[in-house]
DNA sequence: TTTATTCAGATTGAATACAAAGTACAAGAA
DNA sequence: TTCTTGTACTTTGTATTCAATCTGAATAAA
């Protein structure tokens, strides 16, 4: 259990928000471990509420698949399988293809130059080295193409899929050698969105699902 | 020692979860309309419990997009337009796609006759004209492969697309006409599988889910 | 008449209280 | 020793209570 969650106090959003946005930042940047229990006591004493949107919470997360609870045990932080990981990475394989097919018709003028520019911000988190300003502005690239596709629903369901993996994704991007790859990727991807080119997309995003497959195995296979 | 005490403690549901799917059911039944309101108090005394599972069963339906709350007015069924039909309809047609194809490798003997059967069972339904048991064995048919698929990541981001336009579904299927067309389109997903044709069942598949398209958007269209 | 304003009732938000079940561990029996 | 079993303690499940906020109707003001 990490020592220093804090609420932090966006105020007018009701407290089960708040706590289900804190615990699920914890749980995606590994202060929460998968398997630990999540006590609903000791979760209220730590962010200063009572057990009422805790359970709130937790039930929100329960069905995010970041919990998993069993009746009259508790809940615990869900753990993810080598299986698991496949299996949500075939999904978000297909998912984002058809994303970038459909961001490939519907991308603005405006969207790609953003696009460039999330492009460029990410290049520049790599370089200051902090893996949560990496791993915020790769999503942040991500996050563009799939605005550009112009579908909300799928939109959801990508961030419901992709959010499965990102905790055992912290754990890839810690690791400094992967950043020049990544930049390459991200460049080819730019690249094929300036030729509109959709067979070319999806072979590269396919690429850069299946790189990070090995790595976040790793992570995975360590836990057990 | 008793042999035959049969104890079923397993089947122990907190009220939280038999709340939960009984609005769920009642939602995607349409006894719920979308729009209508779900006020805590009146659930509770209708369905004989405090408002505590009440609650906890809404933020469930919240994130399985069943339900929307505005903070401090509360929840109501969630409503969906037409553009949010196309744009879950676009997903089931990847997603399918995607089980179609893992169904097609990984399929078992034994799945492929449970397939066949639930075929027979879809047709004995529709002679029930009964639109629940329809409706029923349409899903068992479709659950059949995608456990074929053998991606129970897959089969959860499905359930909850397909989730969301199931109670306009309900609809389209109370018509009749549609009884003889759904039979034939499932006679040639079975064939498609016999023969192992990836593409075919793609075809199909999205043939089978466009059919749907102007059926529900009619629901839709009406209920504004 | 129309527009504010107030206030009571309705409804949600959060905390607390109490009941039921699970857990851990020590004492005693095999 | 090892295995029960009783018991105190934890933790979850559910109900209840109290507080905050919203809604809408009645009233007052323009």
């Amino acid at each position: 259990m990490t020592e220093n969650l804090t609420l932090q106090m966006d105020d007018y959003l009701p407290l089960r928000d708040v706590v289900f946005n804190t615990l699920r930042e914890a749980i995606l940047k590994g202060e929460l471990k998968p398997g630990e229990r999540l006590m609903e006591m000791h979760l209220a004493n730590k962010l200063g509420v009572s057990r009422t949107p805790i359970r709130e919470a937790i039930r929100m997360l329960e069905q995010e698949g970041l919990a998993v609870t069993i009746p009259r045990k508790g809940a615990q932080v869900a753990k993810m399988t080598e299986k698991d990981l496949q299996d949500v990475l075939e999904v978000r394989d297909a998912l984002d293809a058809l994303a970038v097919t459909c961001a490939c018709e519907r991308m603005t003028d405006a969207q790609f130059v953003e696009l460039k520019e999330a492009m460029k911000a990410f290049e520049a988190a790599t370089r200051k080295d902090d893996v949560r300003s990496i791993v915020e502005a790769d999503e942040a690239f991500h996050d563009v193409i799939y605005a550009a596709a112009a579908n909300p629903k799928l939109e959801a369901i990508i961030n419901s899929a992709r959010e499965q993996m990102y905790r055992y994704r912290y754990e890839y991007v810690k690791n400094p050698s992967v950043y020049s790859q990544l930049i390459e990727e991200h460049k080819t991807i730019i690249d094929g969105f300036d030729r509109r080119d959709v067979d070319f997309l999806k072979n590269i995003i396919h690429t850069h699902l299946s790189n990070q497959i090995n790595a976040v195995r790793e992570v995975i296979r360590e836990q057990r």
